[in-house]
Parts: structure tokens; C-alpha cells; sequence
DNA sequence: AAACGCTTTTGACGTGTATCAAGCGATGCG
DNA sequence: CGCATCGCTTGATACACGTCAAAAGCGTTT
């Protein structure tokens, strides 16, 4: 069966998000307990490698709160005063703006060990909304913390560059992916991302469970719920995985980069 | 009659690119001429605000080369290793992606003062093609240079974030208009993009040059050439514009601007 | 259990954009 | 100057996806 939480991390325990993180019941408001980025099991997801000790002790400074998200509210608002960078400890999100007259776009969804707010730096506001897709926790960190921490060790201030740079590189691949894909070969990458980036948090290369709903998926590819429907049915229909609700088990990896790479041949 | 070079400045000498930056005839080469950011006339569009003396001494030694780019060039390929920002003095470019089929995504067009180069941080090399949509001149920033000076000077820090932060907001933009537009709506709000950069350059808020072809305005927009062609002659059946080749006069801004804002009503 | 709401699937049909094709103006070159 | 090339426009047609609608699956509430 299936694992409710995510479907079954593939070998052993997960490095990343996984059971250790589960059954914590400790009584948490969002003021509470302090962790260290030291011996968090996210820390090679979020933090620089090969940090002195006397770093880690600055490192451990940053995180001063964490706040729980329950599922369905928001983390920010578009329009919200920036203040704060998010790690994602736990859960899942989605990012999206929104034009004035109601259409709005999912730009992303990002799970744990992935950070969250970069959009706010620019005008010391955000300019989208955060939802958690499922309950979640998030390490709050200040954004003046973070850049006295990169002042003061090298290695913090290239790895906020190399993150903020990563998300530019991830949304050039999806404006190629909304430019110039059709309905399948988009939810084909969409896919393979998805696990790809499970695969990095420790969980299987094949199994994944979807935290967002049709409509979402087709936001964040430029499409409508039907249409994403259609192309899930499809890839069923022709083997290429096995879709019950929002559990999705990948039976040909190889055929859905095949479909990314090469559209014209059916 | 249109100046060739770019749609007559609007009042006064333009504040950013224009007749000051011309008919500098020096031979240069590549490894030529100094030229202090801080008696640069883009210095406004590159740089942080209200540095001291000493501070702006520092940045002078940032940029110790420039590179002139013909047209149809290309300042950095896919690939290529990684080393340094470019920000543009003269010159208009445009930063495309591609898949390994040969489909390929434009997914920028830049002009003077803005920076290109932040994809390649996260891995070293650059994962996206800036080629020059004609002759154009950019300083070379020594990404190692731009971490010493933001390690020294905190406003320079502050100021390479929200670049990479305006970046990623100017990116979500482009995906909601690529995954929720339709093709006027598109087009519509790439012209006014334009004349909004042109005009904080000192240049018409009416009248425009397109540097670009009709497919690369597609590729940009996620159309096909001949659908760019058939939304601009929309518009100017409309009055909403007049078109010559490259030349773009907007008649009723207000009414593009409706067109981005309610998609529904003709 | 029954009832309700939300999500998803599937079908029939409509439409916006792509595709294919022809022609034309502008630019460059021999 | 004439010719080729390139970029652009415009028309006719095709098709992928959107739209509208109905119904089924699943979870939650009463």
C-alpha cells in the first residue's frame, strides 16, 4: 500500500524528509523551541557544505522561529512587507500571482529543503502568495540575519547566490516549458521533476503522490484541469504509468523523457 | 522622421543611453579603455544609490574590461563557463534557452543597464545563449570582483540581491503571461514592458524601435510569428498603434493596457 | 447510511493558434 | 541594376486545447 505521508522512501531511510521527521507531537507554537541548522537533516538541502565549527555556531544563529502552516493558508501574501526568507522543514507549497482581474498562475511548488521568498528582496514586498499544500513547517529566517551571515562567512554569501540563481535557471525552464511545449511533453517534465527532486529527499524514483489538485498542475503548466486529466489518462492508457488519484507510479521513465525531448514522434 | 538609432528621447537629453553614448569612435578592443562606474551615465541603473567616496573608489575597480559584441553574436553560449556578470552599456540583446531537439525559448530581452549572466552562478556555467541584437558594448563584472565588493560594501550586497530578486519577480511575470494570456494580451504587454524600460532610459513613451524580429518576439511570447504579425495588425486596425516595419507608435496606451488587464471584453 | 461538497474523469463541441502557402517589400550583394 | 535573401503580411485550413456539461469517485458531515 501506500504510504500516506509520500509513497515509500526507496532503499533505506531517506536522508532527507522522512520518518525521523515524523510523530514529533511536541507542543509547538510559532515561538517555541529552537533547532539548529547544525543538526538538522535538511541542512545539506539548505546550508553551505564544509562549514567550519565556529560557522556552524554563527549558522546557528539564523533560525530564531519556525512557523507551522496549516494546510490551505498562506505563509505570505502578494503585497505583504518582505522580512523574512523561508526554509521548508516540512509540507509542501505552492507559489502564485495573480493579475487584477482574478487569473492567477501557480510559479512553482516547492517541498522541503527548498527556500521560499526570494521574490520579496526586490521591493521589500512580496509579489506572490505561499500556500501550504499540506500542513507544514517552515524555518523563518531573517533576511538582515542572512545577509550578516554572508558578510561574515564566504561560503554562506555564495550559496545565497547559487539559490537565488538556481530559481532563475529553474523558471527559464519553464518558460521553455510554457513556450514552446505541448499538453504531454509538459505534464511528462512536470513529472519527472517531481520525482526527481523526491528521488534528492531520499523517496522513490518511481512512486510519487500528487499534494496539489488537477487544477493546480494546470495552472502551473498553462493549462486546464480537463486537459491535464486527459494527458494523466493517456500516459495510463498507454502504459507509461499507473494514476489512482493523486498516487502516480511511473512505469517508463524512459518513454516520458522521450516525450520531453522529442514531440513529433507518436 | 525616427531616429535610426532609437525613437526620439522624450524633452531633454535622455538620462541613460543616448546621443552622449554616440560617435565614440575610439578604436577599442577588448581589453581597452578604464571607464569609472562612477562617472558612468548608467550608473544610476547598475548601481546601488548614495555610496561614499571611498566606496565608490572600490567599485571603479570592478570593471576593468569591456566587450564590444557585433550583431548577431553572442556575448556567452550555453555551456560556457561561468566568470562574470555583463552589464550592458550600449546594445540590445536577447537571452534564449534550448532544448536538445533544437526547440529553442527566448526568455529575455535586455538593454542598456541591465545585467545579464545571473543563470550561470548556480553551476559555473552558463545555461542559456546572450546574443547581440545589435552592436552592442557591456562592461565585464568578475563575478569574484562583485563578492569582494559586496563582502566590503553592504548597500553593494544588498543591491546584487534585489537584482537577482528583480530577475525572478520580472520571471513569474513572464510566466503567468505565457500560461494565461492569450496572444493580443501577450503582445499588448510586451509592448508596454518595452516603452516602460525605453521611457526609464529617457526615450518616448509613445514611439519605439523593435531591435528584435517578429520571431523572436514570438519565441518570446510563446506565438508563432505569423500570429505575432496578425496581433499587430490588429492593433493597428484598432488604433491602437502604427506600425512601420519596426516602428511602433502606441496611439492608446490606456487601451493596451486594458486589453493585459480584462481579457474578456472586446 | 444518507447527503453533501470537492475533485476527477470523460464526452461533445467550439475556438484560438499553428500550419501551410503565396506574395510582397526591404535589404544586401554580385 | 538585377537578383537573391530575409523578414513580414495575409489567407485558407488543420488541430490542440478550451469550454460546457454530465456523472462518478472519494471524503466528510449529519
Amino acid at each position: 500500500m501506500f504510504d500516506p505521508r509520500n509513497p515509500t522512501p526507496s532503499g533505506p531511510t531517506p536522508t532527507g524528509a522522512g520518518p525521523a521527521l515524523r510523530g514529533q507531537v511536541i507542543a509547538i507554537n510559532s515561538q517555541s523551541i529552537k533547532v539548529a541548522c547544525s543538526s538538522c537533516n535538511l541542512r545539506e538541502l539548505c546550508m553551505p557544505m564544509g562549514l567550519s565549527k565556529e560557522e556552524l555556531d554563527k549558522v546557528d544563529t539564523l533560525v530564531d522561529t519556525r512557523r507551522k502552516i496549516k494546510k490551505g493558508s498562506a505563509l505570505f501574501h502578494n503585497g505583504e512587507k518582505f522580512t523574512s526568507l523561508y526554509a521548508i522543514r516540512t509540507g509542501f507549497f505552492k507559489t502564485c500571482v495573480a493579475t487584477e482581474d482574478g487569473r492567477d498562475q501557480v510559479t512553482g511548488f516547492q517541498m522541503a529543503g527548498e527556500v521560499m521568498g526570494l521574490d520579496g528582496i526586490v521591493n521589500d514586498r512580496h509579489t506572490c502568495d505561499a500556500v501550504a499544500l499540506e500542513d507544514a513547517e517552515v524555518c523563518v529566517l531573517p533576511f538582515e540575519r542572512i545577509e550578516e551571515l554572508s558578510h561574515d562567512i564566504p561560503s554562506m554569501q555564495r550559496h545565497v547566490h547559487k539559490i537565488m540563481s538556481r530559481e532563475i535557471v529553474r523558471e527559464n525552464g519553464v518558460m521553455l516549458l510554457l513556450g514552446s511545449m505541448r499538453a504531454e511533453e509538459r505534464l511528462a517534465a512536470f513529472l519527472l521533476n517531481l520525482v526527481q527532486r523526491l528521488h534528492a529527499r531520499g523517496f522513490s524514483q518511481s512512486e510519487l503522490v500528487l499534494r496539489m489538485t488537477r487544477e493546480e498542475i494546470g495552472s502551473y503548466l498553462g493549462l486546464k484541469l480537463e486537459t491535464v486529466s486527459r494527458a494523466f489518462s493517456k500516459f495510463a492508457e498507454d502504459g507509461l504509468i499507473e494514476v489512482k488519484q493523486r498516487h502516480v507510479h511511473i512505469l517508463n521513465a524512459e518513454a516520458l523523457r522521450d516525450l520531453v525531448n522529442r514531440p513529433d514522434c507518436d
